[in-house]
DNA sequence: TCGCATGTCTAGCGGTGCTAGATTTTGCGG
DNA sequence: CCGCAAAATCTAGCACCGCTAGACATGCGA
């Protein structure tokens, strides 16, 4: 009994240890530098233990997708408005910040096709925590519009603005324009706040 | 001299070969099946030909981006407004069409960072056809706002639609209400087009 | 202490992008 | 028409990839 838990406990360990591994050296050099053999050598293992962990390479990255998830949600969550700030404001500047800040991490999550459940299967939770932020985020500016689909326009916006900057597609100078254009376009005619 | 001519009008029809050739297996199988072997294989050479043509596998992606920006263009132009439908319209709904038929061209354009030279050094004209063709598009709405950055709004929804969708993030069936509520969005106080 | 199950590793398979050096093809001067 | 240099092309191989079979070590229960 003991011995099982034991033996359970290192077993979770060295499951997190991978994970966080894999981050990491995506983090630091790219999702190209994370092959299963610089992964097993960080982790002080050699490969075959990474595949008593994981089904495969994929299925790793899956799982630092859904961790990532877990951040964006916590960020998201955390980001407060200052100032007379709109909360829609506010969590599409933590949401940008996330996808600058974290780019591996946002890639894994949102990029690469990595074929998270998704619509079929069930959705991880942290990916529900994440929209829902969005949802709440979204739901003052609502009107008499579906709150899911005008949600889903504010997230294919971030999305774009996320991924086209990252691949330097637009003036990095007009950040800031460009948000407020897509937040006064999306409050419709709603005030919309200052700074 | 025309010994020359011949050679290098062989050697032009060759190198568009390899990019049709990769093009077709990327549309195909996708660009995991577009292997060095399997392409060398394809337009019945060896791999080292490919190395005389691109300086690598990156190169010819790149090519076939480039070639696919021009056939983006191309589609965006024709795409013209039927039974009062605003241009801002038609032409949403032909970049999504693009993006939904032929996703991996989409792709190779905008998703995998192939690092296009964009930004710095000179961008393709095949790009800037196209990206004039979305400012075409936005200037009838722009009101009092700059016309530059509203199209880069415009392009980061529709390619967080296209992504997005693509990925399966998004329901399916709410396609249309989406690109409505974006298009009133973006159109603010300005008249929009019945369907 | 022995036998066995569990855990881990070594070594290898077929694949990848890419390239050095051998080989064939080509076009020209004699 | 022949022989030869040069150009074009291929064969064979490198180091790496994801992944796995089978050898080996470890530590438990009898």
């Amino acid at each position: 009994m003991s011995i099982q838990n034991r033996r359970e406990r290192e077993r979770a360990e060295r499951h997190q240890l991978i994970i966080d591994a894999a981050r990491e050296l995506a983090e630091e050099e790219g999702w190209d530098a994370v092959t299963t053999r610089r992964l097993a050598e960080k982790v002080e293992y050699s490969q075959p233990v990474l595949y008593s962990h994981f089904k495969g390479k994929d299925a790793i990255v899956r799982a630092v997708a859904i961790e990532g998830c877990g951040v964006l949600a916590r960020q998201l969550r955390q980001a407060r408005p200052v100032r007379g700030q709109s909360r829609l404001r506010a969590t599409a500047e933590a949401y940008l910040a996330f996808a600058r800040e974290r780019p591996a991490l946002y890639d894994a999550m949102f990029v690469q096709q990595v074929d998270l459940p998704w619509g079929t299967g069930e959705v991880p939770q942290e990916l529900l925590d994440a929209f829902a932020e969005l949802v709440a985020a979204v739901e003052p500016i609502k009107g008499d519009r579906d709150l899911e689909t005008l949600t889903e326009l504010y997230w294919s916006t971030l999305h774009g603005f996320a991924t086209l900057t990252h691949g330097k597609r637009l003036r990095p100078e007009h950040d800031q324009a460009r948000l407020d254009l897509a937040l006064s376009a999306l409050s419709l005619g709603q005030h919309e706040d200052g700074l």
